[in-house]
DNA sequence: GTCTATATCTCGATAGAC
DNA sequence: GTCTATCGAGATATAGAC
């Protein structure tokens, strides 16, 4: 699974990584890419065949990381309340280190998602991609034991959750438009977005009653 | 502002409108939106100047429509439990008539968002656009007024409203390929949706041991 | 493996006859 | 106002010398 690459064309991913999520795969241009690399655009060419190579390569990249680190967020032997904050924590914090991946995966799906349906289901196949279905089994489980109330549909909270972390970083130049802030702070912002996410969700499925 | 346009013009802005929302502001061609109004290729140029002009144009034109839309869905008599409610149901319903729309606002918005911020920013000016923050006020105003709870940022409520309502439709491939349905029907997922987000939040800022 | 020069193509835009 | 023909910018891709 792991190849050795020469440096060359390390230089080359490093810089068409950096371009192609910037730019999306269409406003990127070969030439930035050879230029940021420091290379001759023909060499693009020749170790990659063609820019759709190219960006099919970075995509998979792009998206491996993102399932990695992410997928840390998770300890199964610990109550809701804490996972579920772990998770908010861990993804939003993950999201604010690089705020334009959702808007490079958002990007891809707009082209029709053929391509990220392809990659994501070979990533879950391979245990990479792992972390929404976990939550999934998480939350059916704790439900039928008891632990937590109202969900009748497990799938609807995990789409909700994610919604509630990804939109912010799509919907950003919007949201800034619509509720001018004073300070304008994205570290700010996400800060209080996790702790206003975990309540408004955990409190949704919390036992009524249980105060500890 | 009501222009009185041609009927030509008309054929353009429909077969516009289509294109554009299907492939975006740089897949569109102006040679398909043509064909599609049956017009020649040069008349785009003579009505509309240039393929940019002609997608502002639109995209006014399509944020408009959603704007006005979705301001019928709030009755700021009601209760809270009312007003989300209908708000839901009527913003999800609307999103599931025209599916794409959420899409087309995020392309733009990948393309930097200045021009969704400055149309979004006239339109909130010219009382179009108001139900983002007529929602703000409202859940702002009822906490004040104690009739829920768990709120101390209503922003961070709100785009985890807004969040929750979008996300589905931007995200769609990618959800079906995460969560294999038995039935792959994007109604009773949206039926299913309502229902969920709609327990989720209010559940979450309702007064604690009031059970009415 | 590397670079220069260029082929080839797509697409928005326009000139100019009618 | 409408159409045909074409220009010209900008991009990917490749040929071919070194």
């Amino acid at each position: 699974m792991i190849e050795y690459l020469g440096p060359k064309e390390e230089q080359i991913l490093h810089a068409a990584m950096q371009v192609f999520v910037e730019k999306g795969r269409h406003g990127a241009r070969m030439q930035e890419i050879a230029d940021r690399a420091g290379v001759n655009k023909a060499m693009l060419h020749y170790y990659f065949r063609s820019k759709d190579n190219l960006y099919a390569t970075i995509f998979r990249m792009v998206l491996g990381r993102y399932a990695r680190q992410f997928r840390l967020s998770i300890d199964t032997s610990a109550d809701v309340e804490t996972i579920l904050r772990r998770f908010i924590d861990g993804f939003l914090e993950m999201l604010n280190r690089h705020p334009r991946l959702p808007m490079f995966i958002v990007r891809e799906l707009s082209e029709g998602g053929a391509i990220v349906g392809r990659v994501v289901g070979e990533m879950i196949e391979e245990g990479i991609f792992t972390v929404p279905r976990t939550m999934l089994h998480i939350i059916e489980e704790r439900r039928d034991r008891g632990e937590i109330e109202n969900v009748d549909d497990a799938v609807q909270f995990v789409v909700t959750l994610l919604g509630g972390c990804v939109y912010f970083f799509i919907a950003e130049p919007l949201i800034g438009v619509i509720f001018p802030m004073e300070e304008n702070d994205r570290d700010a912002f996400v800060a209080a977005r996790k702790e206003a996410l975990f309540r408004h969700l955990y409190l949704g499925i919390k036992k009524r009653g249980d105060d500890s």
